[in-house]
DNA sequence: CAAATGTAATTGTATTATACAACTATAATG
DNA sequence: CATTATAGTTGTATAATACAATTACATTTG
């Protein structure tokens, strides 16, 4: 396919993304989890499996960068480590009841943002992009 | 606003972003343009104003980074500078032909890649998500 | 119009997120 | 049991960014 709707989904996305990334990095990081550690607590906290192997696999990053971002989160006290009782070396990580907290309230505040744009928009609109974001984020797992 | 969607909206995008740079970021860069330096070349080749602080404002960033972002994409002779005539400190830049040539071959690599995400969409729904896009673009730029 | 102030761009330095490689401890396999 | 594989960590390099200092020029003001 290659047609004038796909290049401008491929700019417009191009666009968005930069102008969301700036927004959310390199700001006066308050308190607020940048966007690796949103991503991360929100999947340790969603009961997926979370050792450090898996997490890379599922985020597609190298161990090593998972390893330093959890243990980052366990300093903080987001996360506690639970040791594998089959494997020695391994352990999973659950969140704590802080690290809850401080997702949700992130959650909130993003998701206050993201209510911001989309305010005045039809319910109908609203609806109809969030089906299609997420055939397209599933169109993306599978490809 | 703060309903179900929103939320969902929010999650998405996450998620979106994060999976389309991990594809467009620290991997092999066999020689296409990094996000930052294709943004940047499309908005010169568009005939956007293009000085240094022009850009930097454009994209929210440092003029010290558009100043090297600049100065690579001038390395690589898909820019070149143009010295303004009122004020002699400074330039604003033009897209070389092979700059445009590189621009091109980026943005139908990308569009690719998109396109094969929306294999099978009906052609309803990519006009629908295009609109919607270009809506929440706007939507950010206005914001 | 000369001095002071402001500005465009660059360069120096620090930080951060990442990858890759080397390593340690443990597990699995021949 | 010796070898090989794996989970996680730590060391090191790179890249993109911000902020600060600098340079050369422009603008404003007394």
């Amino acid at each position: 396919m290659s047609s004038l709707p796909v290049e401008a989904i491929e700019m417009e996305l191009s666009h968005i993304i930069r102008k969301l990334i700036s927004e959310t990095t390199y700001r006066k990081s308050d308190s607020s989890l940048d966007r690796a550690a949103y991503l991360l607590l929100d999947h340790i906290a969603s009961g997926g499996w979370s050792s450090v192997k898996s997490l890379a696999e599922e985020f597609k990053l190298d161990s090593s960068t998972i390893s330093r971002q959890t243990s980052s989160l366990e300093k903080k006290g987001y996360v506690r480590r639970v040791p594998s009782e089959l494997d020695r070396r391994a352990y999973t990580l659950d969140i704590t009841k802080s690290g809850a907290e401080e997702l949700e309230k992130n959650k909130q505040q993003r998701a206050e943002r993201i209510g911001e744009l989309l305010a005045g928009w039809p319910a109908e609109e609203v609806e109809q992009f969030s089906q299609l974001l997420q055939k397209f984020g599933r169109a993306i797992d599978e490809a």
